[in-house]
DNA sequence: CAATGTTACGATACACGTAATCATA
DNA sequence: TATGATTACGTGTATCGTAACATTG
C-alpha cells in the first residue's frame, strides 16, 4: 500500500465520481480504476459501490475515508515541519 | 514521495548501514542508495552521512527520523483500525 | 586492501493511457 | 441509448538486481 492509493482513493471519495476525480488528479479513469481495486483487495473488503451514475461510500470506505484524511494531512503537516526544519538548517 | 522512500529510509537510519538494512528489508543495497537519493532530492538536503565504515544522519536527517517514525507509526494504525472495523462489518 | 556505498546497465515489473466493452438509468 | 466504470492491451517509465567502480578507514 503506497499513499498513490490513498491520495486517489480520497479524490474518488470526495468526487463521488471517477471521472472527475480523475480529472482532478490529471490522470486518466482507468488508473483510478485498477489503484482502487488494489485498495480492496489489500483490505479484503469494498470500498465504493459503483452504480453507474452514483458512486458511493460502503461503510468499509467511509472508515477509510475517515482514515485516509487524517492519515493524508498527517503526511502533508510532517513534510512542512521537515522542509521548514530544514529551511532553517541551511541559513545557517 | 511515496511510503516506500520513508519505510527504506527507516530502515537505514535505524541500521546506520545500507547493507544492513538491505538484508532487513530484502533488497539490494542499490535499490536503498537510490531511494535515498530521491528522498534526498525532494526534500533538497542530505539526510545520511555516507563514510565507508560509518552512516549518520545528518541534522535534516536526524529531523526526518524522527517525522517518519511517527508517519510510519500512524500509518500501520490507521490500516489497524480500518481492518478491525471492517472485521466487525462483514460479521453481521 | 578490505569493507561498504554508488554508478552503470540490462531486465523486469508496474502504472499509465487509448480503445473497446459492459452495465445502468 | 447515453453516460460512466471496467477490461484489454500495448507502451513507457521506474525499480530492481548483478556487476563493475569508487572511496575511505
Amino acid at each position: 500500500m503506497e499513499l498513490r492509493h490513498l491520495r486517489y482513493f480520497q479524490a474518488v471519495a470526495e468526487e463521488l465520481s471517477f471521472s472527475r476525480a480523475a480529472k482532478r488528479l490529471h490522470v486518466a479513469q482507468p488508473a483510478l480504476s485498477r489503484a482502487i481495486k488494489q485498495l480492496e483487495h489489500v483490505l479484503g473488503a469494498e470500498v465504493l459501490e459503483r452504480t453507474r451514475h452514483h458512486v458511493r461510500l460502503t461503510p468499509a470506505g467511509a472508515v477509510l475515508l475517515r482514515e485516509t484524511a487524517g492519515l493524508l494531512q498527517y503526511v502533508e503537516e510532517a513534510m512542512r515541519r521537515v522542509r521548514r526544519i530544514i529551511g532553517a538548517l541551511c541559513e545557517k
